[in-house]
DNA sequence: TTGAAATCGTTAGGCCCCGAACGATATGAT
DNA sequence: ATCATATCGTTCGGGGCCTAACGATTTCAA
C-alpha cells in the first residue's frame, strides 16, 4: 500500500479530458507530476524546517551554494542558485540582515561584488543540512535505492536537453 | 551526447562537500534534482510561452483545473492547485481581471464561492495546452516512453508518500 | 585618448506566495 | 433560542520572483 503508484483521480480525469487533442500524455503525466512533487517538498520543507532558521527555500538554496562553492560573485550565484540577479539581490540582502551571508567588493574591478557565508551562516548550515537530507530521504523512502538512482538519472537526462536546447521555434531562447 | 546524464559539476561538488556527514547522497540526488528540473520548466514556460497570455505558471495552472473539472469551490481549488487559500484569492482576482475566469456564490450557504473558468478561459485553455504540452514533450524528448512511464510512476510513489505521511518526528503536521 | 558598447549589481513595478488574523456565516449542543 | 465553535473566503504584512530600465564601471576600437 505504501507502494501504490496508482493513477490519481486528478490526473484520470485530466487525461480524459485531454485525449482528444493529440496530446503526449506520457511527457504530460511525467512533467506535472514533477511539479506536484517539487511543489509539495518546498512547501513541507518551508513550514516544517526553514522556517524555524527564518529562511526561505530560496534563501537555503544560496546559502546551500556558498557553504559548498564558498565566496562567488553575484551572477553566478543567481545562475547556480535558480534564480534571477534582481532576486538574488533581495535574497542575499535577507540573508545579510539574518547574518548569514556577507557582501564583499571585488579587489579591482569596481562592478562586480563577492557575496560569501559568514562563520554563523555555516555553522547554521551544518545544522540545517543534515536535517534537510532527512526531509529528502522520508520522501523517498519509498523508493529503492536503484529506484532512487534511476529517477536521478532520467532527471539528469532531462536537465540535459534543457541546457543544449535545440528547437527554436518552440524555445526561443 | 543527447543522452549525456552525467553527474553535473555542481552535483559533484556538493558530494563532497558532505559526504563527511552521513548524508543519503541517492536521495539528495534525486530530491535537488526535482527541484532543478522543476524550476528550470516553469521558468521556461513562463517566459516563451504564458507571457503571451499575461499568464503567470499558477494562473495558468488554476485554469487548467477548472478547465478539467470545472466549476469548483475556492479552497478545494486551492488545494488542487498546490496553492494556498490567500494566494488563490489574489491569482483568481488576476484571472476575472482577464476575462478568464468568474466568482459565482453558493446558492445555500453564505460562506462559501465557486470558481468556473468564462467561455473565453475555455477557449484560450484549448489554445494554450497543446503549446504547453510541447513544451512537455520537448524537454522529455530524450527519455523513452516506457522512461517517460517510469519517471512518473516513481513520482506518483513519492506523492503517495508524502500524502499519507507518517513520521511525526520529522514532519510534524 | 576618448567615446561607444558591454557588463556589473541594483532598483522599480507588478504579481505570486505564505501564515495569521479577521468578519461573516453556518452548525450543534444546550 | 442562544451562544460557543467551526469553517468559509478575504485581507494584511513581509518576502520571493520576474523583466525592464538604470547608473556605475570596464573594455575596446577608432
Amino acid at each position: 500500500m505504501a507502494r501504490d503508484a496508482s493513477v490519481t483521480r486528478a490526473e484520470r480525469e485530466a487525461r480524459e479530458r485531454v485525449e482528444a487533442l493529440g496530446i503526449d500524455v506520457d511527457a504530460f503525466a511525467a512533467v506535472s507530476n514533477i511539479f506536484r512533487v517539487a511543489n509539495a517538498v518546498r512547501n513541507h520543507t518551508e513550514r516544517n524546517l526553514l522556517s524555524e532558521f527564518n529562511l526561505s527555500f530560496s534563501g537555503f538554496t544560496v546559502l546551500w551554494v556558498l557553504w559548498v562553492w564558498g565566496p562567488k560573485e553575484s551572477r553566478a550565484l543567481a545562475e547556480e542558485s535558480g534564480i534571477s540577479k534582481s532576486t538574488l539581490t533581495g535574497v542575499v540582502k535577507t540573508l545579510e540582515r539574518l547574518g548569514f551571508a556577507a557582501r564583499k567588493p571585488h579587489a579591482t574591478d569596481g562592478r562586480r561584488v563577492f557575496v560569501q557565508a559568514t562563520r554563523k551562516g555555516i555553522s547554521t548550515m551544518r545544522r540545517i543540512f543534515p536535517r534537510f537530507n532527512d526531509v529528502e530521504a522520508m520522501v523517498t523512502r519509498d523508493l529503492s535505492s536503484t529506484e532512487k538512482d534511476s529517477l536521478a538519472r532520467l532527471l539528469r537526462i532531462m536537465l540535459h536537453t534543457l541546457e543544449n536546447r535545440r528547437g527554436a521555434s518552440l524555445i526561443g531562447d
